[in-house]
Formats: C-alpha cells, sequence, structure tokens
DNA sequence: TTTTTAAGTGACACTAGTGTCACTTTTAAT
DNA sequence: ATTAAAAGTGACACTAGTGTCACTTAAAAA
C-alpha cells in the first residue's frame, strides 16, 4: 500500500500529527534539478537531503530507497508531461499542430533527459519499482501512440514524405530539442532555424 | 615526463623487467565500454581492475586516480577520432564531402558519447588532468574548425540555407547520430533517411 | 647465475554512502 | 491537559569504493 501522506483524506484518519516539512513537489523537484544535472548514478540521499535541509532519515519514511524514489519521481514527471500534452489544441491541420508541437516539446525540453533515465533503473527486489517500471513504459508506449497519430495526419494531409519510417521522423524530432545551445544562439531564431530544418532541410532547392 | 611503459625506446633504459599484463589499449578499450554503457559517475578502478583481470593497485601505477585514467583515456580517443576525420579524402564538392562526413560520423558514432564526458570531469588537483582537459578543449575547438570549414564549403557553393546558424547545423548532424534505433530500422534505410531530412526535410513541397 | 627494475598484489586505513531504529517533536482530536 | 500518531532526528552497523605501500614476481641485461 502507499504511504499516509499529511494531506491524505479518508474517513480512517483521524489525526494529523505534525505538517511534513517538504512537499511531494518539493522532493520531486530537487531530485529533477539533481539528475539533470549529474545523472542517475550521482543522485545520493545524503545530497537530496541536505538540498531539502532534512535528515537522511526522514526521506526513508517515504521511499525504501534511491531506486524507488527515482522511479516514484518518473512517474510524477510523465503523468504532468502526459497530461499537459493531452491538453493541446488537437484540432488544427498539420501544420497548426506541427508548430504548437515543436513549441511544446521545446518548453518541455528536459522531458528528454528525464525519460532517459528510466532504462537506467537496475533490477529491483521491491515490488513498487517494478510495478513503476511497467506502468513507465506503458506510458511511454502510450506517448509514442499520440506522436504516431500525428505523424500519420501529416501523412493523411500529404505533407510529410511517405518513405520516411515514423520512428526516423520521431526520433528526429525528439533529439533536436536536446542539441546544447552552445553558442547562446537566441532562443527563437533556434526553435525557428531548427524547425525549417526538420520541415525542409539545410539545403537550398 | 610519464610514465615509462613496457615499450618505452630510450637510450637511457637497460632493462625491461616484466611484460604487463594488458596495453594502454586494452584498458581504454574497456573505459569505454564502462562509460558507454553507465557513464562516468558509474566508473570505478574497481570495477575495471575486474575486467582486466588485474588488482586494482596495479592500475595506480599509472594513473593516480579516476579523473586522470578518464582524461588521459578521452585524449587518445580524440586523437583517434581526429586523425580518421583528417585522412578522410577532402578533394570533392561539397555534395559529395557531406556524404562522407555523415557517413564518417555515423561509423564513429560513439564519439558522441565520449566527448560528452569532457565537462563532467571536475576541477581537479592534479597538474596532468588539468593539462589534459585544457588539451581537450583545443581539439574541442579543432574539431569545430574542421565543421566550419566544410559548412562553409556548402555555404559558397550555395547548397546550404544562408540564414541558418553554423552552430544550429553542426549541432543538428552531431545530434542526429545520437538518435536511438529502438525499432531497429535497418542501418542503410536509417543513414539515409536522416540524411535525407537533413538535406531536404521531412515535408514533400 | 645474478642483478636490476618495472609489473603486479593484497592488506590496511580511510571516506562516503546505505538502511535501520529507538527516540524526540509537533500537531489535531478528544 | 492528555493522547495518538505521523514527522523528523541522529547514532549505529554495514558496504563499496579509495589511495597507499611493503612485498612478491618475472624478465632482460650483465
Amino acid at each position: 500500500m502507499g504511504v499516509m501522506y499529511y494531506n491524505y483524506v479518508s474517513s480512517e484518519v483521524k489525526e494529523m500529527a505534525r505538517e511534513r516539512k517538504y512537499t511531494d513537489e518539493d522532493l520531486f523537484q530537487a531530485t529533477k534539478q539533481m539528475i539533470i544535472a549529474d545523472g542517475y548514478e550521482a543522485f545520493t540521499f545524503s545530497k537530496l537531503a541536505s538540498v531539502l535541509n532534512v535528515s537522511r532519515g526522514s526521506i526513508y519514511k517515504y521511499y525504501e530507497n534511491k531506486d524507488e524514489l527515482i522511479s516514484e519521481f518518473l512517474m510524477y514527471e510523465m503523468n504532468r508531461f502526459l497530461k499537459k500534452f493531452n491538453d493541446l489544441d488537437k484540432s488544427g491541420d498539420f501544420q497548426t499542430q506541427f508548430d504548437l508541437i515543436i513549441d511544446f516539446i521545446f518548453e518541455q525540453s528536459n522531458i528528454h533527459q528525464v525519460v532517459e533515465i528510466i532504462p537506467q533503473i537496475p533490477i529491483s527486489t521491491t515490488k513498487r519499482v517494478e510495478d513503476n517500471k511497467s506502468k513507465l513504459s506503458e506510458y511511454y508506449v502510450d506517448m509514442y501512440e499520440q506522436f504516431q497519430g500525428f505523424i500519420e495526419l501529416g501523412r493523411q494531409e500529404n505533407v510529410i514524405k511517405n518513405h520516411i519510417p515514423t520512428a526516423v521522423l520521431l526520433g528526429m524530432i525528439f533529439q533536436t530539442i536536446a542539441i546544447p545551445n552552445h553558442f547562446g544562439i537566441p532562443q527563437a531564431e533556434w526553435v525557428s532555424s531548427i524547425k525549417e530544418i526538420l520541415s525542409h532541410g539545410m539545403f537550398e532547392k
């Protein structure tokens, strides 16, 4: 079963005990920063506890270990991403949606670094971690299918070249958001250049 | 300066002592596998020693610590890559070179994961590491300039769109080689699809 | 055969992180 | 005020890795 949070709503709960020093959001936020900065291996309970200004022991009240915490964090992030994605306006034609989706992916650009963590979680001893891992791969398939539908629309409208496999198209779109902008080109120019290349290539016709 | 290797050639050396159990190439090869598989943080002398079937202590004969070993490994890899790159035929027109270079980068696709390690080496206490880090950034600039020259050629021949910044073009080219081919599309189709998108985009004209 | 010397070993003391748990603190309900 | 119970703490025993060093081994040269 799950942990009983301070804001848990249930007729069973008669007492609330003391207030928490940090919310799940605080914890996931800190986790995200740490994982984006230094990756999965460098993440430790010790560092997390010191960022949150709590004792390391208190985190064990909610998560048995690092893998469990990170798998819960990934669930939270994936959920958040998919919810926002589903809220996008799907009514326009392909060109409109293409713009909307590329802009959205750039906005959510760290989802890339987050998703890359999934395969790094080792085979776990605890059920909660294994459950989360299988749910995460479902989410991944869900996301892939959404994007596949989008590509399908492009093919139907004869905007997208039919001989290029969907996997390549989606791979390109997702990978390009991770290009490091070392030279600090302004975001607007950066995004529009990438849209231009994805749409019509680098070459003059 | 440096360590005296078993195959060191010098009039000073009168005796060779025992043969080494592993060459630098063995060591760098193992290091590469480990870093590509699990990243910088997960790399330990303990694991490396057990892969090489030697005692951990013997590695300290050649490298003071992990940072030093990895910085030496990166020097070796960068050197190897740049040498091969310089050997490419630079005589053809832009289209010919474009094909040659994309194919080459795909062949050397793990250079990407290797180069990404550079900024992860922390500020070091030892001179050898700091020297290597500054040499590595020189190599990086060198590499960047080579590719810049290539883009320049494309612009002169009016093949490449002039309004797209070089940083975006190079970023695109380098990033696309890292797209994971999850669905196992045959290499030839994969590469030609990516070339097609880079050159003329995903859209029908 | 003996000597020299680099290569390699494994034990030692050390550090950073883990997971646990008896204990203290805080709060809401009685 | 008292009490129940979750939140939080810090000390403990443990594990995995680090860096060092006196020692053993092997091979080339004398």
